[in-house]
DNA sequence: CTTGTCTTTCAGAATATTCTGAAAGTTAGT
DNA sequence: ACTAACTTTCAGAATATTCTGAAAGACAAG
């Protein structure tokens, strides 16, 4: 059996990313299939990802198929092979790069778009200038409003936290850097 | 029945609030009790969540212990009345530190560990100086020893970004503030 | 110590998610 | 156009997660 202390630490590596796949939102074998493109850093055909992770072909098929969704894993051709071949992003910025835009993609903006939708629903001074409303009601309807705007803002903020981190290649990097060097452990100097 | 627009919004509100369970890493039924006592706003006992949010009474009783434990509801009592009231931390960015703070304790420090112990699992020129091992061997152990590196290396940034976050009351808000006014598009200013 | 009120626990049921494998689909080469 | 090599799809199986409800536990008041 392999007593080989490489391979033994991508099983460990692999394990280890295959439980945090709940924290990037992905299932546990696109975690894995991901961990494996990354730590070995080679281009792997479908065969080996199923023989190597033991999983079914239609598995792997969907995994890497998402995984090209998130656009953290490409393909890649090798001369004279007809096989498709896979790989990982290999720069760790870039991969959580795409990770944040596609989370903001499909979590935070849709988000924003219900909560809008919400704050619309309830009828306010500003909404409805003339038309009378009995009092308490109103009252209750403006807290529940200010608590809506308050989500509302904190998601916008991190909003365009998370698109000054996406934008230009390489930005997250030096953003980090910044934060962490500018800033004294009190909070921001003026 | 209820027409009342208060209530359908507060409905949709829990709805919306309860689908983002996941990018949180919580249950939906805990998001749906957060949700209800967020945007409620009043401090409410077992049997008005469960008849609300028509749960089981087992339910509603884990639900609100895991909150408690995420450190997002607290407790509240009335007087004359020997019921638990619960009720959430009306703070939107108090609310996003618990759940940072929580989730760099549940998440990203074991990750951290593990990294590490995979990083002594590879042997490198460092750890054992006179030993010879093969060359082939050796560079491929270098590359999968880069790999792990540059994962710990986002890691480490990421767990002090965090800890800055989370760390002293009210920090949060200014360090987004700062992010946001002093970085042009392009990136940080000298 | 007993009762009544409220809370927690947990085995099994219900639900949701993920995986398999075989069949259908696709494409390159001849 | 046919074949061989490879990829994708998807219904049903396997697995994992979440929920229920009844029983047990805890505690204050009398």
């Amino acid at each position: 059996m392999s007593a080989d202390p490489l391979i033994l630490a991508q099983d460990r590596f692999i394990a280890v990313w295959g439980q945090m796949s709940g924290a990037w939102g992905i299932s546990r074998t696109m975690a894995e299939v991901h961990a494996l493109l990354y730590i070995t850093g080679e281009a792997m055909c479908t065969d080996d990802i199923m023989e190597r992770l033991e999983i079914s072909r239609g598995n792997a098929s969907m995994s890497l198929r998402s995984l090209l969704d998130w656009g953290i894993v490409e393909r890649a051709h090798k001369r004279g092979d007809r096989k498709e071949y896979f790989s990982a992003e290999q720069d760790v910025w870039a991969l959580f790069r795409a990770i944040v835009r596609e989370r903001i993609a499909r979590e935070v903006d849709p988000l924003l778009a219900s909560l809008h939708e919400i704050r619309d629903m309830t009828p306010t001074d500003r909404a409805r200038r003339g038309e009378a409303i009995p009092e308490m009601l109103r009252d209750s309807a403006e807290a529940h409003n200010k608590r809506l705007d308050n989500m509302l803002e904190f998601f916008q903020v991190l909003e365009r936290l998370g698109n000054r981190f996406v934008s230009p290649a390489g930005r997250g990097l030096q953003m980090a850097a910044t934060l962490l060097s500018k800033m004294d452990p009190g909070g921001p100097r003026p």
